[in-house]
DNA sequence: ATGCATGAGAC
DNA sequence: TCTCATGCATA
């Protein structure tokens, strides 16, 4: 009972919108599709610009988030305030300083019409289910089969103890590392305490996933979510560890089984992935016909493409805060 | 532990 | 359309 991937996984969220606004950084520094305009282009410049870049990767590995953890390699993005604007260049043009020209090359390359052919969503056909941020507590979704409840009344949690405090980095750290410690201790899994929390009945608190219980303890979240949630999981913390002390109850945890609706994860191949790294050092933001043409030469759904951009720039801001505050 | 995905809400 | 918070699925 200690392992998890196995049962149960809630879906429900807990709506703690803590930085729900921090809508940020939005201005490119990159402007694409500018004066170019006629679409005879190659292969080549594209074959080109992966090069570079691939090159420059493999340089200054540090720039990019080269493979699993080289993510935070770089310095938190916006820690100082809920919204400071990330955004900086990630782009390491090194020693040549193509990535401007490549760019015009690039975005010329589609310039005009676009198949737009996978309008479709992405190549799953397992329908999305749904999945439900947060909805009013009177809300009922269609979905009978695997149905799951415990919702947010509140779409903000006002996190009422902002004290400076809070908003430490370090501080969080420290919770972070205290928090799995103790809830090793206690025996209890990432999927527990994400189920957990939704006992705990407090208001506009759900359950989490495991995924999201492992993120905050590995620091993974931003900014403004670990201090969103640190809260809540200082008070399940506390509730279970004084539940174990008198143990009187210490189950409560009402484990949902899954029905069948499985989602298929699309598995982006090493060479694409590759390209995608590529195309993401010389503009991290395409745009949407961008994104179309690279999906086309890659031959890859443009959802999945898009998509793949998104949560390329949400890791570049994912914070490791052990990189700011530990030393 | 982490890759790909969804959806609400902000622009 | 993008960001953000989060999740399912999987390595």
């Amino acid at each position: 009972m200690s392992s998890y991937g196995l049962y149960h996984p809630h879906q429900t969220l807990t709506s703690l919108g803590g930085g729900r606004d921090i809508s940020n950084a939005d201005h490119d520094q990159y402007l694409w599709g500018k004066g170019n305009f006629f679409g005879g282009l190659d292969d080549g410049l594209l074959a080109r610009a992966e090069a570079l870049a691939a090159v420059d990767i493999s340089k200054s590995s540090t720039q990019h988030m080269m493979k699993h953890d080289g993510l935070y390699g770089h310095t938190a993005t916006d820690l100082g305030g809920n919204n400071s604007r990330p955004h900086m260049p990630i782009h390491s043009h090194g020693p040549f300083g193509p990535t401007d020209s490549m760019l015009d090359q690039l975005s010329a390359n589609t310039g005009m019409q676009l198949p737009m052919m996978g309008e479709h969503h992405n190549n799953v056909p397992t329908s999305h289910h749904n999945h439900h941020q947060m909805y009013p507590p009177m809300y009922s979704h269609p979905n009978p089969m695997n149905n799951h409840h415990s919702f947010s009344p509140h779409h903000q949690i006002v996190h009422h103890s902002m004290h400076d405090n809070d908003c430490d980095p370090r501080e969080l750290e420290a919770f972070a590392e205290r928090f799995k410690q103790r809830r090793i201790k206690l025996g209890v899994t990432q999927a527990d305490v994400g189920t957990a929390l939704a006992n705990l009945k407090l208001p506009g608190v759900g359950s989490l996933s495991q995924s999201t219980i492992c993120r905050f303890e590995s620091l993974t979240l931003s900014h403004n979510n670990m201090i969103a949630l640190k809260p809540i999981l200082q008070a399940w913390l506390e509730d279970a560890e004084k539940a174990a002390r008198e143990k009187k109850e210490a189950e409560q945890n009402g484990l949902i089984p899954l029905s069948d609706k499985k989602r298929k994860r699309t598995s982006i191949a090493a060479p694409e992935k590759r390209s995608l790294e590529a195309y993401f050092a010389v503009q991290p933001r395409p745009s949407g016909e961008k994104i179309a043409q690279i999906a086309e030469k890659l031959d890859l759904k443009k959802n999945v493409v898009r998509v793949w951009f998104c949560n390329q720039r949400q890791k570049q801001k994912r914070l490791k805060f052990s990189a700011v505050t530990a030393h």
